[in-house]
RNA sequence: GCGGACGUGGCGAAACCGGUAGACGCACCAGACUUAAAAUCUGAGUCCGAAAGGAGUGCGGGUUCGAGUCCCGCCGUCCGCACCA
């Protein structure tokens, strides 16, 4: 195709097919050169790709084809995170069986993963609805609950008392239920969890060796998990019985004037019977930790009182409270509402007594407090002989100290981790492999029960779980009495499903869920990249999970991610549009009202100097840059940009610009400069393809020295942004070389493109004349002797600010730059004869006269 | 509410360890080529100012010969918060 431009619909099919018939990017395990684990958040298959999924993988993808090019042995695999819960929501509003519509997005995704030209190892898919994969998902989970690490207990859910079924957290919309619109209330259920507190010292410790981690995400973790040091202190009553609390801040209890227990604490429960419905109203609204925390604290007097631990003569009312949660802690605490906010409020609210006992160095200890809690640091006052005048920390050993020698509490660590409820009311997910029987109790399903396979025929014309409702699913025999027994119909978290995905990547036998020794061979994952809202949830769990399995023996490695990345969204401007109408008020009067609504980026276009909506021809108008998403209506479906620009058009634009950590604004003429500099490329190849092989002038080869070496080492630091600055360097001085001396220089131009975009790498390589596929040659290597310069800028600065430049030679001594700089024409002016009082010269870089 | 980040031209950004702020790209403008357009190439391009010069990295202070970078205090925006994935 010499002299004409590039045309990607043509090479991308052409390559693509190349690539496959070579089976270039099937990982083979004994393969003996460096391994290099790439692997790339996998998808949920949500209909279709978006452009944030292109972003995502196209990073991975440059990194794997360079690591490839540097001769390592890559795994770089794909696969489907395929439960959840979008496909039951498509099966309740359309009627489609989760299953067919998962297995048809799937497909739809993979073809268009597939037009990308992602160097996947296409041999290793797997999609975590299958049996083939939650079945040994279900027997890791036996495994687990064989050594302990699995359990049932009482834990609140969001309840929907309208359609009688458990909400998440996100079809809670203002606590009320997002389908009947009833107030959502927090109710009780048997469910199973796993012991991940077993591990919270590990996983918290474990950070520290995690080097290649972002520093915000192992902070994240950190709090997360939440060690702190406390006292747990019991309360006595009037009767000989108390109430246990725990604190961070046992410095602060002779501030306490009151305790609050959970709605649901046994005492709550317990408390007089006309006080039931009040108590019964705090339980209302979402079980999500910003649901509660922003509420209007609200509370209810018990009527019981308890004694103050260190002074007997102190009696402090005891209220049920909204804020206070049966799951965490002893699930009461004690209010201090001079140094807490929310304990202040509350105070406030019900006339409680606040009493200052912590004052900042120097402060007067009777200034009372008012509307803003004091928690900074300073001595604790106004609590007695054992504590005044003592600092912060000092006063908490105090106490501790105190309650331990009088029986009354405990010093103790705790952690703000809680243990991972797993249990889902849900159908299209990993059934849990437990069966409960009424005379043996709960039992592990027998192994040879696996994989326990979903039921086909469901219904979701009624809210709640399928399984629970199906006629005979659940209906089995007891593994030990052998009498009649029912499976849970709980399935598993889709956390869990992700929580061992890429060892399954790394190794999928059909007899058990992963080779130990395959697995050792590949793991830890080398490079991991994905979005940061899966900083802590996802990524502990997956810790977790690979730290479990290494503890019951199954696996050699503790810690799955070796270096993770975190890439940041796609955003797009918004657009607005607004409808004029006229109506009739009330009284009957004509009036003009307008509505806006949001408009799709192709359903925008330009006329004039205004922008339309194409159909309606009402005017536009650009609101801010957002996140993509369906409410703004401002998504881009990369396939069209795909058929019209090509691959690499998209893949170089999406790794364009931005830092890949940061946010990513797509934009129309964004693709365009991409899908020229595509051309470009072609271009210079299909005119080099023709000169002769003369030796590259000495500029030449310096730049392209350069290139590769900054190139090679942006893409390792997934600094592509960098790389493709560079890359468009090079290709202009390619250009302004004389004819005949660019061979040379264009074929590591084309090597150092190749990873970023790779059709039209090969074609331009085949055009060149070379032998084999780009994606086999080996990575250029930069000549150490190219990339030094022997002469320098120097800056030349009078109190630091700059006056002059020169080009001085390399390594110019420091009485030989400042006699230079004080020659310059413009520095004797600005001087004007005076001397300076003193000179500072940085090597190579400035000479500073401070006058 | 709690936790974490981010803030530099019209826009995306770059700036090694505190040392020439704005590389590279997008958009825009001017010019070349063309009968014309597209494509391509060349150039201007932070702001104020005719120029000399001055100001300038969210805002206010500080350290320093020198601050986008370090310190203190604000403001704004975004993300996560355990049943979304």
């Amino acid at each position: 195709m010499a002299g004409e431009r590039f045309n990607a619909r043509i090479a991308d099919a052409k390559w693509q097919a190349a690539w496959d018939a070579a089976r270039c990017f099937e990982a083979r395990d004994d393969d003996p050169r460096p391994k290099s684990y790439i692997l790339e958040m996998f998808p949920y298959p949500s209909g279709r790709i978006h452009v944030g999924h292109v972003r995502n993988y196209t990073m991975g993808d440059v990194l794997a084809r360079a690591h490839r090019m540097q001769g390592r042995a890559v795994l770089h695999p794909m696969g489907w995170d395929a439960f959840g819960m979008p496909a039951e929501n498509a099966a309740m509003a359309r009627g489609v069986h989760p299953g067919e519509w998962t297995r048809a997005n799937i497909a739809a995704m993979r073809d268009q993963l597939k037009s990308l030209g992602f160097a996947f190892d296409w041999s290793r898919e797997l999609a975590t609805c299958d049996p083939e994969y939650y079945g040994h998902e279900q027997a890791l989970f036996l495994d687990l609950y064989a050594a302990g690490l699995v359990y049932r207990r009482e834990s609140q859910v969001n309840w929907d008392p309208v359609d009688n079924t458990v909400l998440a957290n996100e079809q809670v919309i203002d606590g009320r239920g997002w389908r009947s619109g009833a107030l959502v209330e927090r109710r009780k259920l048997a469910q199973w969890f796993l012991r991940i507190t077993q591990f919270a010292d590990e996983l918290l410790d474990g950070l520290a060796g995690l080097d290649k981690w972002p520093d915000k995400v192992r902070t994240m973790q950190e709090n997360w998990i939440g060690r702190s040091k406390g006292l747990r202190l019991r309360f006595a009553l009037a009767d000989p019985s108390t109430i246990e609390v725990y604190t961070t801040r046992p410095d602060t209890l002779m501030g306490a004037s009151f305790l609050a227990i959970a709605p649901d604490h046994p005492l709550a429960l317990a408390a007089d019977p006309a006080l039931q419905p009040a108590i019964a109203a705090l339980k209302l609204g979402g079980t999500a930790a910003a649901d509660i925390e922003t509420a209007e604290k609200v509370g209810v007097d018990l009527g019981i009182r308890v004694r103050h631990p260190l002074d007997p003569t102190i009696t402090l009312p005891v209220w049920a409270a909204n804020f206070v949660l049966m799951d965490y802690g002893t699930g009461a605490i004690f209010g201090c509402p001079a140094h807490d906010q929310r304990d202040l409020d509350f105070a406030r609210k019900y006339g409680l007594p606040v009493r200052r006992v912590v004052a900042a160095e120097g402060a007067d200890p009777a200034e009372p407090i008012g509307t803003e809690a004091y928690t900074g640091p300073g001595r604790i006052v106004n609590s007695g002989p054992l504590l005044d005048g003592l600092a912060i920390e000092p006063a908490k050993a105090a106490v501790i100290a105190r309650a331990e020698a009088e029986g009354w509490g405990e010093g103790s660590t705790v952690f703000r981790l809680r243990d991972w409820g797993v249990s889902r009311q849900r159908y299209w997910g990993t059934p849990i492999p437990i069966i409960h029987c009424a005379t043996c109790g709960p039992q592990p399903a027998p192994r040879d029960s696996l994989p326990i396979v979903l039921p086909e025929d469901v219904d979701f014309a009624t809210p709640g779980n399928p399984l629970a409702r199906h006629p005979t699913w659940k209906h089995v025999a007891c593994p030990a009495c052998h009498g009649p027994a029912e499976r849970e119909t709980d399935t598993l978290d889709t956390f869990a499903d992700s929580s061992w995905y890429f060892l399954r990547f790394a190794s999928h036998p059909a007899n058990a869920p992963f080779d130990r020794a395959a697995v050792d061979k590949w793991l830890p994952v080398d490079q991991y990249i994905g979005g940061v809202e899966h900083a802590i949830l996802h990524l502990l769990y997956a810790r977790f999970w690979t730290r479990a399995l290494a503890h019951i023996g199954r696996l050699t490695v503790a810690e799955p991610f070796a270096a993770l990345f975190t890439q940041g969204m796609v955003t797009h401007e918004t657009y607005k549009a607004s409808q004029v109408y006229s109506y009739t008020d009330s009284d009957g009067r004509s009036q003009i009202g307008d509505d806006e609504y949001w408009v799709a980026p192709d359903e925008v276009e330009r006329s004039g100097n205004q922008l339309i909506e194409s159909s309606t021809g009402n005017m536009v108008e650009v609101g801010r840059v957002e996140k993509m998403s369906k409410s703004k209506r401002n998504t881009v479906d990369p396939t069209p940009v795909i058929d019209q620009y090509g691959a690499d058009a998209v893949r170089w634009f999406i790794v364009s610009d931005s830092p890949a950590e940061r946010d990513f604004p797509w934009s129309a003429t964004g693709i365009e400069g991409a899908w020229r500099f595509i051309q470009r490329a072609w271009r210079i190849a299909d005119t080099v393809a023709d000169e002769p092989d003369l030796a590259p002038t000495p500029d030449l080869a310096k730049a392209a020295a350069r290139a590769t070496h900054g190139v090679t080492e942006d893409i390792a630091a997934l600094q592509f942004n960098k790389a493709i600055a560079r890359l468009y360097d090079l290709a202009t001085q390619i250009e302004r070389a004389p004819p005949g001396t660019r061979r040379a220089s264009t074929l590591i131009f084309l090597k150092l493109v190749a990873p970023i975009a790779p059709h039209v790498a090969e074609e331009a390589w085949e055009r060149l004349g070379q032998h084999g596929l780009i994606v086999d040659a080996p990575w250029p290597q930069a000549d150490p002797a190219l990339l030094i310069d022997d002469t320098v800028t120097l800056a030349i600065q009078i109190n630091g600010k700059l006056r002059d430049t020169i080009i001085a030679p390399k390594g110019l001594a420091r009485e030989a730059a400042e006699a230079l700089a004080m020659g310059q024409e413009k520095i004797v002016i600005a001087l004007a004869g005076a001397t300076p009082k003193k000179v500072i010269v940085v090597s190579d870089r400035l000479v500073n006269l401070v006058a």
